[in-house]
DNA sequence: TTCTATTGTCGCAATTTGCGACAATAATAA
DNA sequence: TTATTATTGTCGCAAATTGCGACAATAGAA
């Protein structure tokens, strides 16, 4: 059995992007009801964000994800040992060998920015799945995990400017419509086509490769990749 | 004697301006030659925040102080119990008494904006002194502290133009042209004059009082406020 | 061949920013 | 009293950025 850091916890907000939605991966706990974020617990020799795109793997299986830290929480109201307890009886593990877990926890938070494709999302040993939401339908979150998502949101829309990390939800190659829908998903707002175009092509680090068809009645949009990718 | 947390800390870097120069307090602990930023624990029942805002009060003796938590250090590397134990032998501490100090740390940084003038710099029971020092002076700093502070410089930068948080390492009333000597020494850069004065103006938050007479022999600028404040 | 939906560009107006010009001081020197 | 000096508040204009409509260029369907 590991031997994990007492009083502090992760949590991961995994985004991806489908279906013109922004999206993020929520864990059901076995036989209670309760969704929660991916998350998880430091190991004693473990750097925290080493902790962190462990839990990352296991949950969707990638490596090399983009990666940000974001806030960390730790008010006394988080800990409520009653809810744990439930999720522990539930899955039939012993309180005393767990009593650990029914201690307060500082949850550092993290979001991640993924390719929606190329994730196989996998539950852990307490829960059944591990499901992507749309951040505009979210079922009921415990503790204060919806917070924790409403802040991933505010600073990943902050952020969204730094070098296109709103990139990393779309796969290698990707049109500058897609990439403007992103934008707009996460922004909460529509954005002017022409100046978004300008704008993203001034900066200078893409790369235009072949259009993509798709097949409808009209014009095809070019194809982009970051300009250092290699092929 | 209280009882904290396990394995969390956070240190603050708390700003100051006074010189035309950006400094911050550091602490001298006893008998050892090392120098660190102001820190401390959380107790077992008070919101991570609030611990912060009681080592601020103790080390400045200001309440409602600009606080912003900016990154939580979390490296194995930073483990390095020798150094903890340099500092509690060199107190005549217990090692058996203080063992839970001797653990491996994650340590939640803040950095809060405080008015120079109105700080009582006050060291603890460990410490020496807590002095300012010029962010471009600073004596070596223990552990990962050099980072935080650097992280810190990082972020204020990024963060400097909301709502003029700048101006909190001012007076209640402060000119302009001090006000852009504050973003200077922050931003490490020269601003041009005119377009500062026009761009603070046009935010239209500020309300203009007397002149501010230095007794020097030109034209004198005046004072500002925030709107909001009464008065 | 015509029609429809969408994309890539261009042009122009509106806004923001960089920077010099210049008048208005506040104290000192003549 | 009258220059002189250093600094501040504004204005004007050019350059850069952004919002938005116009329009040609498709890719496929009718």
């Amino acid at each position: 059995m590991r031997n994990f850091l007492s009083h502090i916890a992760f949590d991961s907000v995994i985004f991806g992007f489908s279906g013109e939605k922004l999206k993020i991966l929520i864990m059901k706990y076995h036989n209670t009801g309760l969704y929660a974020l991916p998350g998880g617990f430091v190991d004693l020799n473990e750097n925290l964000n080493d902790a962190v795109r462990r839990g990352l793997k296991e949950r969707t299986g990638l490596d090399n994800i983009y990666l940000e830290q974001f806030y960390t929480f730790g008010d006394v109201a988080r800990y409520k040992p009653e809810i744990m307890q439930t999720i522990l009886e539930a899955n039939g593990k012993s309180l005393e060998e767990n009593h650990w877990m029914l201690e307060r926890f500082i949850s550092v938070a993290y979001y991640a920015l993924i390719n929606y494709d190329k994730v196989v999302p996998t539950p852990d040993t307490l829960s059944d799945s591990c499901t992507w939401y749309a951040v505009d339908e979210l079922p009921n979150l415990m503790l204060d995990h919806r917070e924790i998502v409403q802040r991933a949101l505010k600073t990943l829309g902050e952020n969204l400017d730094k070098k296109l990390v709103g990139a990393n939800l779309l796969p290698t190659r990707f049109t500058i419509p897609t990439l403007q829908k992103v934008y707009e998903a996460i922004l909460g707002e529509k954005l002017n086509r022409t100046a978004f175009q300008r704008k993203i092509l001034s900066l200078g680090i893409l790369k235009r490769h072949e259009k993509e068809y798709s097949g409808k009645a009209h014009k095809a949009p070019y194809l982009y990749s970051f300009e250092s990718e290699a092929k």
